[in-house]
RNA sequence: GCGCCCGUAGCUCAGUUGGAUAGAGUGUUGGUUUCCGAAGCCAAAGGUCACAGGUUCGAAUCCUGUCGGGCGCGCCA
């Protein structure tokens, strides 16, 4: 619904219902979009609300509404339908007043300030730097970035924030597995640790190593040093060719040097939470829902994960997020009620469900039918570079979002490649580039070719009924942001756009846009740079590309 | 065994927080289309929303149980 009709109806209604039951806040309004067409443009379900406390029938409440609805020059007809809807038909000139919003919003269209500002920190990706990044990290990449975009759009201030686990024991065994390599490329004698690294990569870095310092291998950690930041600036380029841009990347090993793993302790103890047993510091967590407690610090003096973890997430509520959200494979989330637990002990203040999570399942690849279970360089998992050259990155962050997260992706290669309408990026980004070329056939038949004629156009003439769903799919548009942005679900734009490119791609198909009739011409023309703005929008939100040709 | 998530058309999936006859796309069938790109258009068929109860004016949606699938249950991360 567009801005504008919703605020019309909302004032119409909001002066009916003071008639019929003044102690009505007007915030039980609420419209909807039938499914069914025949049933108008907007349905009100009010009347059936109402009914209970009046003790009215439904069907009666809704006809006192209507009869105390002032008179509009928007809406054609009205009328009560099944247990009590006020099905609401509107004049075409109601409707086609969203070209102009759309042209006047720009690229801004679908935005909206519900956030004012407020600071969010979206975690994603945090890969351990111990290899490529693989394809469940490229599902999160693409929800983490689409789903900050659409909270960027909706007026936060979003902090796209990669936490690296540089500290832990994965990190030995991948300075242990480097040195290995290199051991062997000096022809030393050395037996490959049991739970190391196999991948191709291994190998490549203790190549470059060897490059750097010659003969002389040096100590565990320079080769740690060395390993970690070639596997970083691999993963940066990845990062980069994906699109995805991160604001700040939080080193675990940090939370170490600056004692802030030991203040989190420390508080912890303070709190009462904690008790000692078998050699281990445990942390009450069943006291937060958990089904066990856990170990914090082992009995040979380490820390478990999950300390660094909760006090990572404290300096997250320190610097000022009120709100964080964390993209995470979902086989992570027994952390949740560990890393929310730790938060409610150390009591300052953050408030119960802080951290949001959104947890997405699996991605398998399939080619020609099978799956693609291995890369060469990776050796047992497929990488998002893979991926990316295989099928471009656009196919690959349009599909990745595709879907729930919380549902288990497979990622057809073939039909991400294919040129067809069965695949929907290019379907979508097809219909753009298709508006593209009919703004250049226009000028090839003798038009102007300039957009400012289109942007004056009188609007009157599109009274067809694929214009009017189309004016009613893209006044939809602002209202598909500010609820993939509240559930955190990009795929509702990903589904969006498929189907506004479908509407538009039978419209383009069935009519003529560019007619004789000069004023049809114009308004259709209007029309369809309005679907075109809204096409480069949605895409952008999602990280792909809109072209111009195709 | 316990915890979390999931089960919707032949297939791939939506379903606006409890609303009307459960919707798209694809596939199938029939018709149609010489036109800015035929990657088209129109129509039909296709469903016990896994199953069984419960809650109420009303349930795919909420509660309980059963079946089936995924993930997790370490002093690993």
């Amino acid at each position: 619904m567009s801005a504008a009709i919703r605020t019309h109806l909302y004032q119409l209604f909001t002066q009916a219902l003071a008639q019929v039951d003044p102690t009505q806040p007007p915030g039980i309004l609420d419209f909807e979009r039938p499914k069914q067409a025949s049933h108008g443009d907007y349905a009100c379900t009010v009347a059936m609300q109402l009914a209970r406390t009046l003790k009215t029938a439904p069907r009666k409440v809704a006809e006192q509404l209507i009869a105390a609805l002032p008179a509009s020059e928007w809406i054609e007809a009205l009328e009560i339908a099944g247990p009590g809807f006020i099905n609401i038909r509107m004049k075409a000139a109601a409707k086609q007043q969203i070209i102009r919003t759309v042209r006047e919003a720009g690229a801004d269209y679908g935005r909206a300030n519900v956030g004012h500002g407020t600071p969010v920190v979206v975690e994603f990706v945090s890969a351990n730097p111990t290899g490529p990044l693989h394809v469940g990290h490229g599902r999160q990449a693409a929800l983490g970035d689409a789903i900050s975009a659409l909270l960027e759009a909706q007026g936060y201030a979003v902090t796209r924030e990669f936490y690296y686990n540089d500290a832990g024991v994965q990190i030995r065994n991948l300075a242990i597995s480097v040195r290995a390599r290199a051991q062997e490329l000096l022809g030393v004698e050395a037996p490959f640790p049991e739970n190391g690294y196999h991948g191709e990569y291994i190998r490549e870095i203790a190549r470059a190593y060897l490059d750097e310092v010659g003969q002389d291998l040096g100590d565990l950690e320079s080769i740690r040093r060395f390993a970690v930041a070639a596997l970083r600036k691999e993963q940066d380029i990845d990062l980069q060719a994906f699109g995805v841009k991160f604001d700040n990347y939080y080193l675990e090993s940090s939370l170490y040097t600056d004692g802030r793993v030991d203040a989190t302790v420390q508080r912890l103890i303070d709190s009462g939470k904690t008790y000692e047993t078998e050699g281990a510091l445990w942390l009450k967590t069943t006291d937060y829902g958990d089904d066990k407690d856990r170990v914090m610090r082992k009995s040979d003096g380490g820390y478990t994960y999950f300390v660094p973890d909760v006090a990572y997430h404290i300096t997250k509520w320190e610097r000022g997020f009120k709100k964080a959200i964390n993209v995470q494979g979902s086989d992570h989330h027994s952390t949740i009620t560990r890393v929310r637990a730790g938060l409610q002990a150390v009591d300052v203040g953050i408030p119960q469900g802080y951290p949001d999570y959104v947890l997405h399942k699996m991605v398998t690849v399939m080619k020609g039918g099978e799956e693609v279970k291995i890369s060469k360089r990776a050796g047992s998992y497929v990488t998002v570079r893979d991926l990316i050259d295989e099928v471009g990155r656009d196919a690959v962050r349009f599909f990745l979002v595709s879907r729930k997260s919380d549902t288990e992706f497979v990622f057809d290669i073939d039909l991400a490649t294919s040129q067809t309408e069965e695949n929907p990026v290019y379907y979508v980004q097809y219909a753009h580039a298709r508006v593209c070329r009919v703004l250049e056939q226009w000028k090839v038949h003798g038009g102007s070719g300039d957009i400012a004629e289109v942007e004056s156009a009188d609007l009157a003439p599109l009274t067809h009924q694929r214009e009017l769903e189309l004016l009613a799919r893209i006044g939809d548009y602002p209202d598909v942001v500010a609820l993939a942005a509240r559930e955190y679900a990009p795929h509702q734009i990903a589904f969006y756009l498929r189907e506004l490119a479908g509407d538009f791609h039978s419209y383009y198909n069935a009519e003529r846009i560019l007619v004789d009739d000069e004023a049809l011409k114009l308004a259709r023309l209007a029309l369809i740079v309005a679907i075109r703005q809204v096409l480069a929008n949605g895409l952008a939100l999602l990280g792909v590309s809109a072209p111009e040709k195709m």
